[in-house]
DNA sequence: GTGCATATGTAGCGAGTGCTACATATGCTT
DNA sequence: AAGCATATGTAGCACTCGCTACATATGCAC
């Protein structure tokens, strides 16, 4: 009895973007290989065949992720450049707001969690993706800004400061404190 | 053969200063009862025993933790006010960067990461904290400032963006952001 | 056809997980 | 002394973990 039903011939190509969504869906840490290769239509052994082990298989995702969610940040703000520093950082939260970057801004979080504990590769991670943020948000500020690289860095910490006042049910909080900043003119 | 070596009669108020040492070190993810038990002296029989389960262990412990933070925090700064706004953050970014903070800053980040994720009982810890650290530096505002319940939240936000930046290795994008802001006088 | 590299399924290993069953030991109350 | 609530040790259960051993199946080169 031969089977013909078909073979899908799998490959990482074709595994990393059905890993990527477990993950977003359900984090880093606790991401297994037998509930991820059950999401890729796989299996364990796959995975480990074709990545060589899980941390390497991590790897190979979260720089899969990072390339998703590039596109998603050039994708989410409009194309006219703001025109004040506080409509730019305005625009920003509103977005990181989205339902569709929940996922991420989870990722995010763990990934801080990680680094901050010293686990190793996390802070590299982190690190680079800031710095690529950084110069995204450089391109994003105001024309006529007197110092945009000054600038950016500023709006960088409010933006962060206020992401995590909201994940820990504090978007209130960060709100005052962005009005009480010098963006909001009195 | 009677055992008359030592009888430890150990309780929940004896064992929560060890687990909390335990959970600073290894974090709330990683912990197993195991580790835990041998890290205060006894068996994972005895932390069900005492705490009926492992999610309320975490609970207390979590509280104790919370105690301990808080008065490391009016421990770390002097008693004297601040003058200015940005002599306000650099006292508590300073502090912050302790290395005996080091421990609680992990662990913090790993309650935000919780929170993001929507696991239950870390977003109402997290916002109980940070609405303590919120009240806390409405203390430690300059006495003559105009508007510290405003100014507290501002400075917060920029406070905890500059820690998550100092956290992922961009300390120095934290350093230049406070310098283009309003707290630093051109 | 005959190898041979690539790809995949099945079974399992040794370690660790939270938690429980059962047997005691201890010290207080009556 | 008897009974009883509190406290503790020993063993183990049913499960998950990352990973591996082994057996194949497939398709291409010669």
């Amino acid at each position: 009895m031969s089977k013909l039903i078909s073979k899908p011939q799998m490959s990482k190509e074709s595994l990393l973007p059905l890993l990527a969504q477990h993950i977003l869906e359900h984090g880093l840490g606790g991401a297994s290989l037998r509930p991820l290769a059950k999401a890729a239509g796989t299996s364990d052994r796959m995975l480990i065949y074709h990545f060589g082990n899980k941390e390497q298989l991590l790897t190979d995702v979260l720089e899969h992720i990072a390339g998703i969610y590039s596109a998603a940040l050039d994708a989410g703000v409009g194309d006219e450049r703001a025109v004040t520093r506080q409509q730019c950082v305005a625009r920003i939260l509103a977005q990181g707001r989205e339902p569709a970057m929940q996922p991420f801004m989870a990722l995010w979080w763990e990934i801080v969690a990680g680094a901050a504990r010293g686990i190793p590769g996390y802070r590299e991670a982190a690190e680079s993706m800031m710095a690529e943020l950084l110069g995204w948000l450089e391109t994003q500020m105001p024309a006529d800004d007197p110092d945009p690289v000054g600038g950016a860095r500023y709006l960088l910490t409010l933006i962060e400061g206020s992401l995590m006042l909201g994940v820990v049910g504090h978007a209130r909080t960060a709100r005052e404190g962005l009005l009480a900043s010098d963006l909001s003119p009195s």
